[in-house]
DNA sequence: TTAATAATATGATTTAAATCATATAGAGTG
DNA sequence: CACTCTATATGATTTAAATCATATTATTAA
C-alpha cells in the first residue's frame, strides 16, 4: 500500500493519510483525542509537557524514519503537545484501523507487539549506552554498535556528547589502536586490539 | 494466578516458574535458545554483549519490579548474556505459554502490546532526561516527573549523576524557590515559582 | 571554476560535574 | 541506651567535557 514501516504496511488502504506541514506546525495538545499516531518521513517532530509549575519540558524528539505518539494507541488523550521543529512529512496513521485489524488479524496483533517490544531493546541499550560517563569509552561502545551511520555531528548528538569532545575521543581511541581510521569522517572498530 | 504485572497475570497456571538464583549466577547467555523472559521480583540482573573486538558492554540492568529479555519472544536466540547482580528471585515467563495466548486472545495481545508501547513512551522521556545537560535542570525535571521516589541516592543514580552533585543541586533549586524541602531528603517542585 | 557552505579536526580556555573528605542526623540493632 | 550503619549534606579539589576559536578539507551552488 505504501512506505510505512512493517507491519503498518499492511493496514488496509486509506488508514494512512500523508500530511506535509511548515516548520512550527501543532500536530496535537495534551489531552486532545487521539484518533492516530505518526510515522515521520521527513522532518523532525518535538513533544513537550508542562510540569505542575508550568515549565515546558521536552519529553522526546522524533526524527525522519521513527514513529511516534503510539501509546496513544491505548489512551483517550495524548499526553504530550507536539510541534514540528522543521517542515514534516508524516503518515497519519488511524488509531482504530490498528485496533480493528489487531483484533481480527492476529498475526498482525503479534507483529505490533514485535516492533514495540524490540524498540524497548533497543531503546534500554541506548540509555545505557548514556550513562557510560567517558567520552572516549561511550564514543567506542556507540561505534561498536553500529551508531555512526551518517555523520560525525550526527553521532555526537546521537550519543549526547558535542562533535569536538566526539572528534578528540576519535582520535585517541586511533591513537591507542582500539579504532581504525578508514578516511576523513570514517572510522571503525579495530580487531587488532583484542 | 500470582502476582506477576498484567497482563501476564492472565496466563495459565504454569506458564511461570518461580526461580531464586544467588549472586553472580548466569541466567542466559548470547546464542542459547530461549523458551522463557523474566519478571524480576527482587534483586538486580546485568545483560551484557561483547563487542567485535571482543570487549563486553553493558546493555541493560535490570531492577526488581522489571521484566525483561522480552524481545526473546520473538527471536530464536538470546541477544545478550544475563548475570545477577545481587541474589534475586525471578519469574521464569514461558515464551510459548505467551505467545499462544496472544493468538487465542485477541485482548491478551493487545494488552500486550500496550505494555510495551507505554515502555516505549517511559523510555524515550527517560532518554530524553539524560541528555539535559545541566545537573540542576535534569534534577529539576526528574523531580517533576515524579522520579524521587525512595531516596536521593537512588534518585541520583536513576539520572546518571553523583549523589553530592544532587544534593547540591537541590539545595540551589530550593534557594531560587523551585523547589521545596519538605524534610530531610524530602523534596517536591514549587508551584510558587510560577 | 570559483565561491560559499558545512563537516572534519585540533588548540586554548572555561565550567561544571566527579571525586575525595568530612560532618551530621536518623534508622535500626544488641 | 549506646553503637553501628547509612542517607543526608556540604566543603575543597580534580578532572574532563563544554565552549570558544581557528584551520583545513570536502561538498554544493553560482
Amino acid at each position: 500500500m505504501n512506505n510505512l514501516p512493517f507491519p503498518f504496511n499492511l493496514l488496509p488502504k486509506g488508514a494512512a493519510k500523508l500530511k506535509e506541514v511548515a516548520e512550527s506546525s501543532c500536530l496535537f495538545r495534551q489531552g486532545d483525542n487521539p484518533h492516530c499516531f505518526y510515522f515521520l518521513e521527513q522532518g523532525e517532530v518535538r513533544m513537550t509537557r508542562h510540569t505542575l509549575a508550568g515549565e515546558e519540558v521536552v519529553i522526546h524528539t522524533a526524527y525522519a524514519g521513527e514513529t511516534f505518539a503510539e501509546a496513544s494507541l491505548f489512551s483517550d488523550q495524548y499526553h504530550c503537545d507536539a510541534f514540528t521543529k522543521q517542515a514534516s512529512k508524516l503518515w497519519m496513521i488511524d488509531k482504530q484501523a490498528v485496533l480493528v485489524l489487531s483484533l481480527e488479524d492476529a498475526d498482525f496483533s503479534l507483529a505490533l507487539t514485535a516492533r514495540f517490544a524490540r524498540q524497548v531493546q533497543v531503546l534500554r541499550r541506548h540509555k545505557e549506552l548514556l550513562a557510560i560517563r567517558s567520552a572516549s569509552e561511550r564514543v567506542y561502545v556507540a561505534l561498536s554498535e553500529g551508531m555512526l551511520q551518517t555523520n560525525i555531528k550526527q553521532f555526537a548528538a546521537s550519543i549526547g556528547l558535542t562533535h569536538e569532545v566526539v572528534y578528540r575521543a576519535l582520535s585517541e581511541l586511533v591513537n591507542v589502536g582500539r579504532v581504525l581510521k578508514k578516511g576523513r569522517g570514517r572510522y571503525v572498530i579495530s580487531l587488532n586490539s583484542i
